[in-house]
DNA sequence: GATAAAATATTTAAGCATGAAATAGTGGAG
DNA sequence: CTCCACTATTTCATGCTTAAATATTTTATC
């Protein structure tokens, strides 16, 4: 009887703190991104959901489908149009009809865009290695360590 | 000569670290709040902007103004007005006027709202535990612990 | 080959989010 | 009292985001 009470009461305790880890991990993620939102308005005119569709193109240089880049990016289909049709319009990315197949269209950067995103990079990985200056190398490596476990973990309880 | 190389490389090892430490933190974040918006949606018909709001509410009993409020959310000022709008009027929020100053009004939690807010909170934390029952609480002390301490040295580059 | 099932992409409606401008109220200096 | 600066809130334009509905094409099954 004691030692169900001890149980439960250490269960609360985790699970409290976990809680915590919740609340700070957001707040870190969303400091952060309102900086580089910011950032991003001021010195290149962007957004950073344009900024990740251009990343993750920049990655496959061979182009994307409009459901990979969902995929990949964690948002919904719908959105990727939206962001995609305003970047076309600008001319930093390139619609391409697939000869077998009529309902894909292979999205992926012009020159143009390419140029254009390795100066955001650049300039993106700056800032975000200055936001994190007060972090040591040891401490950024264990921190992104245990992030990428819980990553890998995550299939658990993910449903489907 | 050689150690400005060595030098030099050093940094952008660190830099690239921290750059992968800042896709990790935000993937997690992202795949949580996924999983979070999802539940709260089926369970409770809410969104977690609204489980926001009410949590900080519940936080200031004596209610809170309107900049109050988008300030402790660290959202803008436009953005709380459209919230509480639908939460007053599905009567989970309360709109006070105040005596002397006819600019404010004083925002607060209803005995609905209060009741309401108590399950989700509840429902919220056993999730977010469940999310990260992979982890150790060791490890989450220690990832909590570092998030902490690179929020309290947040005000370094940011601005104002 | 016909039909059903799955995959791909877009559109729609509602809500979230921002910054800027508009509106309205307060309070002090002259 | 009047003007001016300040505060609080709302409104607006734009863009992001989702889920659900729709349309189209491809693939599988018989």
């Amino acid at each position: 009887m004691e030692d169900m009470h001890v149980a439960v009461q250490q269960d609360d305790i985790e699970q409290k703190e976990k809680l915590r880890l919740w609340v700070r991990l957001l707040r870190a993620s969303r400091m952060i991104e309102a900086e580089l939102r910011n950032r991003f308005a001021v010195e290149f005119n962007t957004t950073l959901p344009r900024f990740d569709v251009m990343a993750a193109l920049d990655r496959f240089p061979d182009g994307m489908l409009m459901s990979d880049l969902s995929r990949y990016l964690l948002v919904s289909n719908g959105n990727v149009t939206g962001i995609i049709e305003r970047l076309v319009q600008e001319g930093f990315v390139s619609r391409a009809k697939r000869e077998g197949d009529k309902r894909t269209s292979i999205v992926s950067l012009t020159a143009e865009g390419c140029a254009l995103f390795a100066q955001m990079a650049d300039a993106h990985e700056r800032w975000v290695s200055a936001y994190l200056n007060a972090m040591s190398l040891d401490e950024a490596r264990t921190l992104s360590g245990m992030l990428e476990s819980f990553r890998s973990n995550w299939e658990d309880h993910s449903p489907e």
